[in-house]
RNA sequence: CGGGGUGUAGCUCAGCCAGGUAGAGUGCUUCGUUCGGGACGAAGAGGUCCCCGGUUCAAAUCCGGGCACCCCGACCA
């Protein structure tokens, strides 16, 4: 250590708040150079090998194969695809210079369909699984938490093509089931959740993630029957309306009232018999929304049923120009505009509903008799507290970090790209395509958050950058210095790797950052171990201690599992 | 893109309100002592006080404009 390259720091730098962030600068694994971008430190770049190469055993275990494509690629790979529009801003651009346009790669669906256009032709050449490790650029609007969210990362990207729909279902399976076992050998507790499938399409799509306080996304949770989804994709079952015979419209004055809370008390009904609007602009367009007061509208669900692209909610200009009348907006006599409405909305009988002019509502308002939609569905928020769809349960709502991603994207990329075949029959088909997902950076810090005590990081022995920490104390003693060669020696032959801590510091210093570095084993060459007979070796997550006779040591470690 | 915060030594921060020689701890260098849980003493190096402009005899400090970074939100195949 006394000519690695490494400095640890006794405090993190102020900007760091997650616990991984600060263990990744204290421990010096990395150096921030901008917002999202790192630089990896000798140390650092160890560990991160270490996850990739736990994540390029399962793969190959699963059967995929590894390939590399370039991660600078023309504009219109984009445009072929359609998502150059729907990256927007995302996207990193550059031109050559004979001018012409690039992107660097944000995700890699493109490139390998391209590349398995050009190459597959038979149903003998699927399915096929490929994988790489690259480099992602994507031009995020607030990279944070250090690795959580970079604008430069690493990812693991699995793609397969399938003749069909059904080997797809295996070819998937296998990539879960890698999945699975990826996060457990990464000691990361990762929960398989449902998630949406975007704009794209495609069927099934889940999400690995890390419960934790730290993480971006939302997830729901039933423990009674194990739903698990996230917040976008969740479905729930909303409070039964209020039974009743359907009665005739009745307009009634509510002045100053404009929430649905206040309008809930003026009328002392709940809020599950009132009929709530939302306006938004869908790419533009004007779209009304009307859910039943309780609830929520998951955007995300809205966005998919609309097939938008951008959806924001529409802004006072427009409201204003389509006559719409904030706090009491109906969707009974309303004109000219599309009109969305949740499940929950045509269902209830005798909601309190807008009267489409300040200071007044009706009552008794029923969908099919006083208003109808363009489009009813699901568009409801599930939120914590909400009822099980599936069971009688309560759901939770817990915070989270996606680490992985499959998804059966199906022939979207096929059919833009021209990945086709030709069956037994001589017939031509799109193949059938899953995507699948790690962010190796983010796995990186899912593994500290995981993994760690007030003292610094506890890495677990297949991810540890070196498989021992030796601290050498009295150095320039000669039974010391023969002992650690021979120490050395036997380390070496038994193929483990050590960290050697020679530099001329205190003990105190050298056993703070041997517990900051986390290494499984701390082996301590001193005059006071040998002269108790050995070496001391220490695990660093229980903290036992022992005093090992030199010879043994390499088989106490392989013991302890290192 | 909206809201909040922060920019002074490698790191953590004080100084700014009330303008007047740029500071502490830690880290770094050297010497000595010490040597099993961030040792002690001494000497030293290290600064465009984020940038640009303004006010002033004088700006880290006051004013204006920018930039960067962090946090919250929006966004996130």
């Amino acid at each position: 250590m006394s000519r690695y390259f490494l400095k640890t720091l006794r405090e993190a730098p102020a900007e760091a708040e997650l616990p991984s962030h600060r263990l990744l600068l204290r421990a010096g694994l990395v150096m921030p150079l901008a917002a999202g971008l790192y630089c990896f430190t000798p140390l650092g770049w160890r560990a991160m090998r270490r996850v990739e190469e736990l994540v390029r055993e399962e793969m190959n275990r699963a059967g995929a194969q590894e390939l590399r494509l370039p991660a600078l690629q023309p504009v219109e790979l984009w445009e072929q695809s359609g998502r150059n529009e729907i990256f927007g801003d995302v996207l990193y651009r550059v031109s050559d210079r004979r001018e012409r346009d690039f992107v660097l790669a944000p995700t890699h669906e493109e490139a390998v369909s391209a590349l398995a256009a050009s190459q597959v032709q038979s149903y003998r050449d699927l399915p096929v699984t490929l994988y790489q490790f690259q480099q992602k650029f994507r031009d995020e609007p607030r990279p944070r938490g250090g690795l959580i969210r970079l604008r430069e990362f690493c990812m693991k990207d699995a793609y397969s093509f399938d003749p069909d729909w059904e080997t797809l279902d295996e070819s998937y399976r296998a990539m879960f089931d890698a999945y699975a076992r990826i996060f457990a050998r990464a000691e990361v507790p990762a929960v398989p959740v449902e998630a949406d499938s975007g704009a794209i399409g495609g069927k099934d799509s889940q999400e690995f993630i890390y419960l934790n306080e730290n993480g971006e996304d939302e997830v729901l949770l039933c423990s009674s029957c194990g739903y698990a989804a996230n917040a976008e994709k969740a479905t729930f079952r909303a409070e039964p309306p209020v039974a009743a015979e359907p009665a005739p419209v009745e307009r009634v004055d509510t002045p100053g009232v404009g929430t649905i809370a206040s309008l809930a008390a003026f009328l002392g009904v709940e809020e599950r018999q009132t009929v709530k609007a939302v306006f938004y602009a869908a790419d533009g367009e004007p779209v009304f929304v009307a859910i039943r007061g309780d609830l929520e509208v998951n955007e995300t669900k809205l966005r998919n049923l609309l097939k938008a692209v951008e959806l924001e909610p529409m802004d006072d200009a427009a409201v204003a120009r389509h006559g719409l009348v904030a706090g009491s907006a109906s969707p009974v006599g309303l004109e000219g505009l599309r009109v969305v409405a949740d499940t929950s909305a045509t269902e209830a009988v005798n909601l309190v509903g807008g009267a489409n002019e300040p200071d007044a509502h009706l009552l008794n308002v029923n969908y099919g008799r006083d208003w109808t939609a363009t489009l009813v569905d699901d568009i409801a928020l599930a939120e914590g507290g909400h009822r099980c769809l599936s069971c009688e349960g309560t759901l939770d709502v817990r915070s989270g970090m996606e680490l992985g991603h499959v998804f059966k994207l199906g022939s979207t990329y096929a059919e833009a790209l021209d990945v086709r075949y030709l069956d037994d029959e001589g017939e031509r088909h799109h193949a059938v395509m899953g995507c699948y997902g790690i962010g190796v950076d983010r796995l990186l810090a899912a593994v500290l958050e995981a993994n760690h005590d007030e003292d610094g990081i506890i890495w677990p022995a297949t991810l540890a950058p070196f498989d021992v920490h030796v601290v050498v104390l009295g150095g320039d003693k000669p039974e010391v210095k023969e002992a650690l060669g021979e120490v050395e020696a036997a380390l070496e032959a038994a193929g483990l790797e050590a960290l050697v801590d020679d530099r001329d510091e205190s003990p105190g210093a050298k056993f703070k950052d041997a517990d900051l570095l986390g290494m499984p084993v701390r082996l301590t060459v001193s005059p006071r171990a040998l002269g108790q007979g050995g070496i001391e070796l220490q695990a660093r997550a229980s903290g036992e201690r022992e005093v090992v006779p030199l010879g043994e040591v390499v088989g106490r470690i392989r013991e302890r599992g290192a």
